[in-house]
DNA sequence: CCCTGATTCGC
DNA sequence: GCGAATCAGG
């Protein structure tokens, strides 16, 4: 495949979305994100954001190596401490919809339930929002997640998929969040920032 | 481990 | 010009 005109116009306009250079790659076909990448800086339009005299970092300038052997990685200070997930058994008392409906039992149920009301039966149930103060921004990430949330079963939970279990295990109206998981953690990215929250919030957005 | 973009360099 | 390999950060 070669950079005609249409994919490079499709590649800048991804680009300029916001889109991945992966994402782009697989939309265009036929190319890595790293031919993607590469064709981005050869056009040009490679970093946006650039405040006056932007410090060149370059770093690495006269590497004058023809054998780029880098060893000797420095490892990272291994830590190993994080809170705990929220636990998923304990048998909780009824917290469901009363069901006026009669008809017959949502095979494929389309309408999502409006209002979801979380009851704790008054056991460690996963950190709801109820005194627990944690980030409005978190709670309402989390929110909209469990609208759009994968709803797998036990069963279906991988290694990738986000653990966190939403809705009251004794009942059938419970599941697993089932996104991607954000890397490492065994939730997805809305569910961790409520999982881990010791202490002060994040604060780093740079590069 | 996964993913991102950035850079280098042989082709 | 191209993009795999590599690097560096999250």
């Amino acid at each position: 495949m070669s950079w005609t005109d249409e994919r490079v116009e499709v590649l800048k306009k991804m680009w300029g979305e916001g889109q991945s250079a992966s994402q782009i790659a697989k939309e265009l076909g036929g190319v890595t994100r790293n031919a993607v990448i590469g064709k981005v800086h050869r056009l040009g339009l490679s970093n946006r954001a650039s405040p006056a005299g932007a410090a060149k970092p370059a770093a690495t300038e006269a590497k004058a190596e023809a054998k780029p052997k880098a060893p000797a990685k420095p490892k990272s200070p291994p830590k190993k401490a994080e809170a705990e997930p929220p636990k998923v058994e304990e048998e909780a008392a009824e917290v469901q919809e009363p069901r006026t409906e009669s008809a017959s039992p949502p095979a494929q149920p389309k309408v999502p339930h409006a209002r979801r009301q979380i009851i704790p039966a008054g056991q460690p149930l996963p950190p709801q929002p109820s005194a627990n103060e944690i980030s409005p921004e978190a709670l309402a990430k989390v929110n909209e997640v469990e609208k759009t949330a994968k709803k797998i079963s036990l069963m279906e939970l991988t290694e990738k998929t986000c653990k966190w279990p939403v809705g009251d295990p004794a009942t059938d109206q419970f599941w697993f969040c089932g996104l991607n998981v954000q890397q490492g953690k065994p939730y997805c990215e809305a569910h961790v920032g409520v999982a881990f929250q010791p202490m002060s919030s994040r604060r780093d957005r740079r590069r």
